[in-house]
RNA sequence: GGGGGUGUGGUGUAGCGGCCUAACACGCUGCCCUGUCAAGGCAGAGAUCGCGGGUUCGAAUCCCGUCAUCCCCGCCA
């Protein structure tokens, strides 16, 4: 070992001692006679002071060496000159008379700071990965996430879970997502697909006996890229047998609370059991099948009010079949006609017309797009409904369900963001359930699985497959903490003529559900145990706890937007010798 | 596939028709300096303003195209 102490690890107790340390050059102060070096390993920074007088040899390497030179240096630890302790550094009551210095290696100037926390283009950091990653922040994010995993395995490792690793070389699933195809070498014209997820196979475990599985595993989606989205990402796969619905959100949110008690003391936390609502309930609420609970503003239903109201845009809303809701930013009353102009632009790609507005001031008439126009006992009811008080801002959209809710959902996000309606530390978490199973796709002119086609109708709605298939609901849920979606899970059909009827129902013909899915209907009918499961975005959830932007800042090496890995190069152009082993053409 | 933002020394920014022979901070190089810790002092190097075309007497600045990058929509069972 080159080191007997991490540097950010030595503190007065350590005094007298001799050490030996290997690390970086975080910074170096050349006083001629005397030069600090602060030398950086992964536990943190140590200053280390050379002094000619004490060795020539290492002091006249010392004035040679520059920021990010590794270094080997063996000293003792020394209580520092009265006053000349640093409060700011954790090792700041002590330092290293360095005895002995060598020079492991040389660095080139690095082309962004390491030793601080600045702004730098996220290409370059991609680039420079290795070095982005040797800054404080990522460093932080690489343990975080490493603490996150482990936690994770153990706790399920003591309930009773056996990871279990399945193929990422597996099969083609044409339906869902864009498949990664590995062309086969031995099968000409035939290719791998690597896992969406290993949905398949943990149900298939579960025939096996396994009866509580679960893997950090790792999934591939060749779909374009978001901030929280990436061609692979990791996600905390679980499975269980002879379980209900209630059994699986149990499990989790037992995990994930003990988790947040653990690594993160002191963070407010959703109180077990965790807010359950109905899809229903939340698109009512909150506009949106993922609520950020973290703040109200709920959205509020006036289409009673605004029937027959005389406001024309919101009559013609109602007599089309829509709907008129609106929101209550308490305390917005001041807002400027151009801030709510600015609110209108932002929601007008999600369809709304337009954005009505009641400002109510402290003292006279309200400012308003429509007030006019409202009778005043229908005024008084609006304003009565929404709960608002002088000086709170009201905004209204109004027009097709769909489009007013996802206006509305939008605007209250952004809001609650810009207000700063919440703790930033603050961890919300929420159930949403009874979904419905399947969604109408006009485009395809045929039913979706709204989560995926293992998904069990709930019993009371089976009838409902063949009579109106839209209103049943699946027993299926979804978490989501913080308004992202972080899990997602269901009740698995475990029986094969169920699954057959599932598959008839979103247009899969007997054949072609025989030819890709055999392998389960075969399996169910082995004796087959109730089972269920849950899928949850690791990286995401990385991403919320450790209140970054992105979700590449939780990923060690990242691709970019445009799914490239801009270190390595990857992809890259194929070699014509292994084109023609995997017997495939370019077609310009 | 579509919409929007951004591209100026190594990094972050300023400049947005002529005062630009491109400014500032940090970093970098050299010299000085024995108690600094964002060390300090002095001196210095470093940019065909993403690329191509156009408008103009004159373009980093305006226009068109293109590339790169980020965000969003579509897509993501």
């Amino acid at each position: 070992m080159y080191k007997t102490h991490g540097c950010g690890d030595l503190r007065a107790e350590h005094v007298g001692q001799r050490v030996e340390l290997a690390g970086w050059v975080n910074r170096r102060r050349d006083h001629g006679g005397l030069t600090f070096v602060d030398l950086r390993d992964r536990s943190g920074v140590v200053q280390t002071v050379s002094n000619p007088e004490l060795s020539q040899e290492a002091h006249a390497i010392a004035e040679q060496v520059r920021s990010e030179w590794v270094l080997h240096i063996v000293g003792e630890v020394r209580v520092r000159p009265e006053g000349m302790a640093n409060p700011n550094l954790p090792t700041g009551e002590v330092e290293v008379e360095i005895q002995e210095l060598e020079v492991l290696n040389q660095a080139k100037t690095p082309p962004f700071k390491i030793n601080e926390e600045s702004e730098v283009d996220e290409m370059v950091r991609l680039k420079y990965r290795y070095l982005d990653l040797r800054r404080e922040r990522m460093q932080r994010n690489l343990e975080l996430r490493y603490n996150v995993i482990k936690f994770i395995r153990d706790e399920l490792g003591q309930r009773g879970f056996w990871e279990i690793e399945t193929p990422i070389l597996f099969k083609a699933t044409p339906e869902g997502a864009r498949d990664y195809l590995v062309p086969s070498r031995l099968y000409p014209g035939e290719a791998y697909a690597l896992p969406q997820s290993p949905q398949q196979l943990k149900q298939l475990l579960m025939v096996a006996g396994v009866e509580r599985y679960f893997q950090i595993a790792r999934c591939f989606r060749d779909e374009d890229q978001r901030g929280d989205r990436q061609p692979e990402f990791t996600q905390l796969d679980i499975e269980m047998s002879f379980v209900e619905r209630e059994d699986v959100m149990e499990l989790l949110e037992g995990v994930y609370s003990s988790l947040i008690e653990k690594l993160f003391p002191g963070r407010p936390v959703s109180v077990v059991p965790w807010p359950r609502l109905t899809y229903q309930e939340s698109m009512d609420r909150f506009g949106s099948d993922r609520p950020d609970l973290r703040f109200g503003m709920e959205l509020v239903n006036i289409t009673d009010l605004a029937e027959g109201s005389g406001f024309k845009i919101f009559e013609g809303a109602v007599e089309a079949g829509g709907e008129v809701r609106g929101i209550n930013c308490v305390g917005c009353g001041h807002f400027s006609r151009r801030e709510i102009d600015e609110l209108t632009e932002m929601i007008k790609p999600f369809g709304a017309k337009g954005l009505a507005y009641l400002a109510l001031q402290e003292s006279g008439e309200p400012r308003s797009s429509f007030a006019k126009f409202l009778p005043s006992d229908r005024l008084d009811a609006v304003i009565k409904r929404l709960d608002a008080n002088p000086g709170d801002l009201l905004l209204f959209v109004a027009g097709e369900r769909d489009i007013v809710l996802e206006s509305l959902s939008r605007l209250r996000a952004h809001l609650g963001e810009r207000l700063e309606l919440y703790d930033p530390d603050a961890l919300s978490f929420c159930w949403v359930i009874d979904f419905p199973l399947v969604q109408w796709d006009a485009e395809g002119q045929r039913w979706d699985p709204s989560h995926h086609l293992f998904t069990a109708p709930m019993p009371e709605d089976l009838s409902l497959l063949d009579s109106d298939p839209g209103k049943a609901r699946g027993l299926q849920y979804d978490l989501v903490l913080n308004g992202e979606e972080t899990a997602g899970g269901s009740i698995r059909i475990h029986d094969r003529g169920l699954q057959e009827k599932i598959f008839e129902l979103i247009g899969l013909d007997l054949d072609t559900a025989r030819e890709r899915f055999g392998h389960m209907l075969t399996a169910f009918e082995y004796g087959t145990p109730p089972h269920g499961g849950v899928a949850s975005g690791l990286d995401r959830l990385c991403m919320i706890l450790a209140k970054e932007p992105n979700i590449r800042e939780v990923i060690a090496f990242p691709k970019n937007q445009a799914a490239r890995d801009v270190m390595a190069g990857a992809p890259s152009e194929i070699e014509p010798k292994q084109l023609e082993e995997l017997h495939l053409r370019i077609v310009e």
